[in-house]
RNA sequence: GGCCCCGUCGUCUAGCCCGGUUCAGGACGCCGGCCUCUCAAGCCGGAGGUCGCGGGUUCAAAUCCCGCCGGGGCCA
């Protein structure tokens, strides 16, 4: 329970080695939840001490994906290849303390005793050869120029215990542990090492995190109790599984953020949708506003086991979200998209935008995704290519070409072309001919968008105008009187 | 292989701590109906879980205890 009075503040440390990842993004926002919910700091912390692995343009990417989803942290971003020196420091005090030691065991010295122990069928830890040796024999070695990393001297026995705010009590047994490696040889810290220090220097004081940190956790310990730090409390975040329950990784999909705000998904679907991967609201109501996940979320209501991505329910929610938007913010979100068909300019000119604002409205509540509107608005910016399996199969029947035909005549004749009109003209047409409204309906809408779904047909038809509603009808019946409708395939 | 974590409808989950009020509730998906010019949206309804398995405790267990199995993670 957060009963200290001291601030809390929470991080998240991600590694500039690749894009932003959703399982890093779904933690970062429990991260950002818990301290908005309990007053506190969130941090961004880089982690960027792989010097071969890591690349500014991944930097980027986090950054520009922890602001896209309104992850706001409060202090300056901290840079882990910035604090060597503080790493250093740390390492030295450890080594002074007996609490640490060189090694200078080579890797292929390493490798083979590694063999050896598998062969035995041992568990492969490191043996802590250079743990029994003398500080004269240490010295002699160091003077000597041998390269050597610092590893921790683990305690031989006893256990570490830690409470996890989401599972309870988790214990490992010291013996189980062995004497890892904290400053490699090249001087770098390594990542347990260097996230011990800096959570510490930071002043953080839960560390909310993946699963798969659990077994760092009992070496991280040690780190604290060794450097006379006081622990945070912890809190491991259940796995974002793929569909067969495997940590999510690119083989599942779309992995990386960046790709789902790509595909339109919007940025307050997707925190709504992450915020339920492993926590539920107590009054069962899944559609949340940023500020009632903020009220509501409580970290020790974090369920343990995984949770699978389930790419159907973002799209759901995203549809949820794309139908709350105001007419005008959902078109500007759409332009790009547009605009990459070359259907508008970016921005688009006022008649472009006007357009825009009436076509909008029309497919709003079919969208799933941003990108989507680019297939639900083709007929809206292109004469429909052709005519799909459905749209073909409806205009072949009897007598269409005659109607069409006719239908064409009058509608060129309204003076108003709007969706009260043409509405009038159709069914006017349908009575004179003893049809049902369907039966002139579904053949217009073939002609006219190639496709036997979509918006309402007269609402369709106005925005699209008169003279091309005229001249797609027309063209649908010069193609069936020519009898090439079966070449007319989409 | 060692250690650790997890296990309620296909999926996200409520319920489990404080056993009965639950012939296990909600959401996505699926199926059907209504609406309707189609699709979608919306509304209404339905199918779907022997609560991983086995034993025990108890008048009573998804809920407590023990064992097992399965899945996953980390280290290799």
């Amino acid at each position: 329970m957060i009963t200290s009075v001291s601030e809390v503040r929470v991080r998240i440390a991600p590694s500039p080695t690749g894009y932003l990842h959703v399982g890093t993004a779904r933690t970062a926002l429990f991260n950002w939840l818990f301290a908005r919910k309990n007053n506190g700091k969130f941090l961004l912390r880089i982690e960027d001490t792989d010097q071969e692995r890591s690349k500014p343009e991944f930097e980027q990417d986090i950054i520009e994906g922890l602001k896209w989803l309104g992850l706001d942290w409060d202090e300056p971003i901290v840079y882990q290849s910035q604090r060597l020196d503080l790493y250093r420091r740390e390492a030295q005090r450890l080594l002074e303390m007996g609490k640490a030691y060189p090694c200078f065991c080579t890797p292929e010295e390493l490798e083979e005793r590694r063999q050896a122990m598998l062969a035995k069928g041992i568990a492969p830890k490191y043996d802590r050869k250079c743990r029994r040796l003398t500080q004269v024999e240490r010295e002699r070695l160091i003077k000597e120029g041998r390269p050597y990393v610092l590893r921790f001297a683990m305690p031989l026995e006893g256990e570490v215990v830690f409470h996890d705010i989401i599972r309870g009590e988790i214990r490992f047994a010291n013996r189980e542990l062995d004497d890892f490696v904290i400053v490699k040889s090249d001087g770098f810290p390594t990542y347990n090492f260097a996230c011990v220090v800096d959570d510490h220097e930071m002043g953080i004081t839960h560390v909310i995190r993946g699963e798969d940190h659990i077994s760092n956790t009992p070496r991280q310990l040690h780190l604290y109790m060794a450097l006379g730090y006081e622990p945070p409390q912890f809190a491991h975040l259940p796995l974002l599984l793929g569909s067969d329950r495997s940590k999510l990784s690119k083989r599942h999909g779309a992995v990386s953020l960046n790709e789902y705000r790509k595909m339109g998904i919007l940025p307050e679907a997707m925190v709504n949708f992450l915020a339920l991967l492993g926590w539920y609201p107590r009054d069962q109501q899944e559609i949340k506003t940023r500020e009632q996940l903020i009220a509501e979320f409580e970290l020790s209501d974090v369920k343990p086991s995984g949770a699978i991505f389930d790419l159907e329910k973002l799209l759901w929610m995203n549809g949820h979200y794309i139908r709350q938007k105001p007419v005008d913010e959902l078109a500007r979100m759409v332009i790009p998209y547009f605009a990459q068909q070359g259907w508008i300019h970016d921005p688009p000119t006022e008649d472009e935008w006007s357009y825009l604002l009436k076509v909008t409205p029309l497919i709003q509540e079919r969208m799933r995704t941003l990108s989507e509107a680019v297939e639900l608005a083709e007929f809206f910016y292109r004469e429909p290519e052709g005519y799909d399996d459905k749209a073909r199969s409806r205009l072949s029947k009897d007598g269409v070409a005659e109607l069409l035909s006719e239908l064409s005549n009058r509608l060129e004749a309204l003076i108003e072309f709007s969706v009260e009109q043409v509405e009038e003209t159709v069914r006017q047409l349908a009575a004179e001919r003893g049809l049902k409204a369907a039966e002139v309906i579904h053949p217009t809408r073939a002609a006219v968008t190639g496709r036997m779904e979509g918006p309402s047909l007269f609402h369709l038809m106005e925005v699209l105008g008169k003279e091309r509603c005229v001249g797609r009808l027309r063209k649908a019946v010069r193609i069936l009187n020519s009898g090439s409708l079966a070449a007319a395939e989409k």
